[in-house]
DNA sequence: CGCTAATCTTACCATCGTTAAGATCAGATC
DNA sequence: GATCTGATCTTAACGATGGTAAGATTAGCG
């Protein structure tokens, strides 16, 4: 990946980005250090500080492409909506594949608060989510749908950070896809149950 | 609370646990320092090795101690069940106000994974859980039940997790014993619906 | 009182995040 | 093609951190 003996890496912001996933994927998040985020692009310990600033703007930075991942991944295109369930899988899904990106976005105390790239990528993704609820409930929005909203995202949300803890029992782990599914049909209920 | 200019201080582990909870609350689990806490609670920073071991012992035995607290929120005792929407309430006003607690509970990489007391305190406080769904649901446990709980659990998790990464909105904020009563009450939903 | 084990301190080490200074290089301009 | 400029990366150094080793202090118990 990176050009070896160069003195430019050529693109060492997404290598840093690529190394730092593998380095929290392999020791966990508590455990990720700069120093070796870097040896891993190959590159000197202090190499990432001008692409990133320091240690919170390259985590800020890996929380802001893992939700536009997931924006991405929530976003059927042409406009359209995406079905309740299915959004909720791929939330699901989203957080078990990329587990270094998902733990980092909600982890605001190792970001820089006021980035904005970080709020315009949440706020997408969050848009995203609502939009599903919304073409779910078929009422129009409103302080309701709001709290459905957040019923429904912390259902599928728990369910993944539960997963991610090792919290579950064992039978869940060992069918997550079946479970996860049938978790995120539980949203029905949430969503059209949270009007009264 | 730590007698001055003793030597010997007397109940240092339950110091280093509050003065850890106190350093988390202020600037966050992500840069909690062994030696600050150990300044905290007035003794040199190797003083807590010899109650802990290292920083995840310390860690760990907070977050058994997170559990046992919970455990003991969630049990009304005299062998009776606590009312599923209670629990709810229970669980996310635990996780308000026991912040520093409930962040390390769910951040396994930052344990000692094979601590006993912590596998004991962490069963009760599911079992606590779970009773409270087969209560409300009223039918015998099994499969479906465990996927209820799961279900539930999720759901009020996903709420607290949310909130303390403050990715809900700020209407939610502003009124979160309302609200998380409001998710509460979906439970009955959720718990009744995982059978189909 | 005297012994022993528990408790705490001081000294030290490798590592970490950060800053400052300088080296190298890519691309624009002439 | 030569030169300049800014971007990119390295080396060096600093204070802080987690952990270990050795020793000092003291509480509990005979």
């Amino acid at each position: 990946m990176a050009p070896e003996g160069r003195y430019h890496h050529g693109d060492l912001r997404r290598a840093v980005l690529a190394a730092a996933v593998e380095a929290i994927e392999e020791r966990g998040l508590g455990l990720l250090s700069l120093r070796d985020v870097a040896r891993r692009a190959g590159v000197s310990h202090t190499a990432p500080v001008h692409h990133f600033g320091d240690k919170a703007g390259m985590l800020t930075a890996l929380a802001t492409e893992g939700f536009d991942l997931l924006a991405q991944a929530l976003d059927p295109g042409d406009g359209e909506t995406i079905d309740l369930v299915d959004a909720g899988v791929i939330y699901v899904q989203f957080a078990v594949d990329h587990r270094a990106h998902f733990e980092v976005m909600f982890r605001p105390d190792l970001h820089h608060p006021d980035e904005p790239a970080l709020a315009v990528a949440r706020d997408r993704a969050g848009d995203l989510l609502t939009n599903a609820v919304v073409a779910a409930t078929d009422t129009p929005p409103g302080q309701q749908t709001e709290l459905a909203s957040v019923a429904a995202w912390s259902l599928v949300h728990g369910f993944a950070t539960l997963w991610l803890a090792g919290a579950l029992p064992e039978q869940i782990g060992q069918d997550l896809q079946g479970s996860a599914r049938s978790v995120a049909k539980l949203l029905f209920s949430v969503v059209h149950r949270s009007d009264t």
